[in-house]
DNA sequence: AAATTATACAACCGCCGCATT
DNA sequence: CAATGCGGCGGTTGTATAATT
């Protein structure tokens, strides 16, 4: 697949442009892969020269591609080969049962964002996970279909994608602070602290959500767990807010504040138990 | 054994959001 | 503010290999 001497190179990769590549990511590290067809296949000493020689160079190599001694690849190209193939973090061989587990849910949570999947895989690319599902896991579900003309009548998945939803409200419909008696109600809290899931707010009322421990892997499950009913759940007590309540709630306008809440079952309201203005603002999860 | 079909997965393409110019 | 370039993503295709006829 050897294209004309303006093109770059398509197709299947050669050993000698793995290592090209290897040894070019290996120097300058992942990312600026514009800069990568440029840098692969070239000693250090040709990168010291100045900046307007490296300019030159640049010039140069979009015209020529480095013909024969260089990389004759597109910065995509190159990406995808280190960041799917190339890359030692990479494992290799079938899929383990729990990892198998883990994309099948992780599917039904995230529809098709391979690379958020991917991202709770160690070791597995979003190409490889998105090709086990489309061989392994799709095909078994479409064949079960009875249907005889799939085409016409294309068959139900057996499985519901279930997509995450923003949780980031405005500060009138959102029904969680209360007044000084620092006490939030019994449904929201409940939601919430089944959920291990704090609220935040910023000075200009803007009020997010946002998850304890984002280090924390199981509560990270925990909280991308929450189905959808807990989700419409928390929605309607949304919508149903007073935005009264919120008067006497004061935000301090220099700092940012955050709050966590957990469910008292004594008096079964939720105490506002920690308040602090640190002036960071909790990670917030989604924009 | 040869031809055909199915499978697995590497690679490409077009689009998008974001940052920079 | 528009244009441009970049990194990244998901859908799709291409192709080598395996399985079947």
């Amino acid at each position: 697949m050897e294209g004309s001497s303006l093109s770059v190179r398509k197709g299947a990769w050669t050993e000698k442009e793995d290592t090209l590549l290897k040894e070019c990511i290996e120097k300058y590290g992942e990312g600026k892969w514009h800069k990568v067809p440029s840098r692969a296949g070239k000693n250090n000493s040709d990168f010291k020269k100045n900046k307007q020689m490296r300019k030159v160079d640049l010039i140069l190599n979009k015209m020529m591609r480095l013909k024969s001694a260089g990389l004759n690849r597109c910065r995509k190209s190159c990406r995808l080969r280190w960041t799917n193939y190339l890359n030692p973090n990479i494992k290799r061989g079938a899929f383990a049962a729990d990892e198998v587990d883990l994309i099948i849910r992780l599917h039904n949570l995230l529809g098709n964002r391979w690379s958020l999947i991917a991202g709770r895989l160690p070791g597995r690319t979003a190409n490889d996970v998105k090709n086990y599902f489309n061989t392994h896991l799709v095909k078994k579900k479409v064949a079960s279909s009875s249907d005889p003309n799939p085409h016409l009548n294309p068959p139900t998945p057996s499985f519901r994608v279930i997509k995450p939803r923003p949780l980031i409200l405005s500060k009138n419909s959102f029904p969680v602070i209360l007044g000084e008696d620092k006490k939030i109600n019994t449904t929201t809290a409940t939601t919430l602290a089944s959920n291990n899931i704090s609220v935040s707010a910023n000075s200009d009322n803007n009020i997010s959500y946002c998850f304890p421990d984002e280090n924390n892997e199981v509560m990270w499950w925990d909280n991308l767990m929450m189905n959808e009913k807990e989700v419409d759940y928390l929605q309607d007590s949304m919508n149903n807010f007073n935005p009264s309540v919120l008067e006497d709630w004061h935000i301090n306008e220099e700092l940012e504040c955050s709050t966590t809440c957990n469910l008292d079952e004594e008096d079964n309201y939720g105490n506002l138990d920690e308040l602090y203005l640190d002036g960071e603002l909790w990670n917030v999860f989604n924009q």
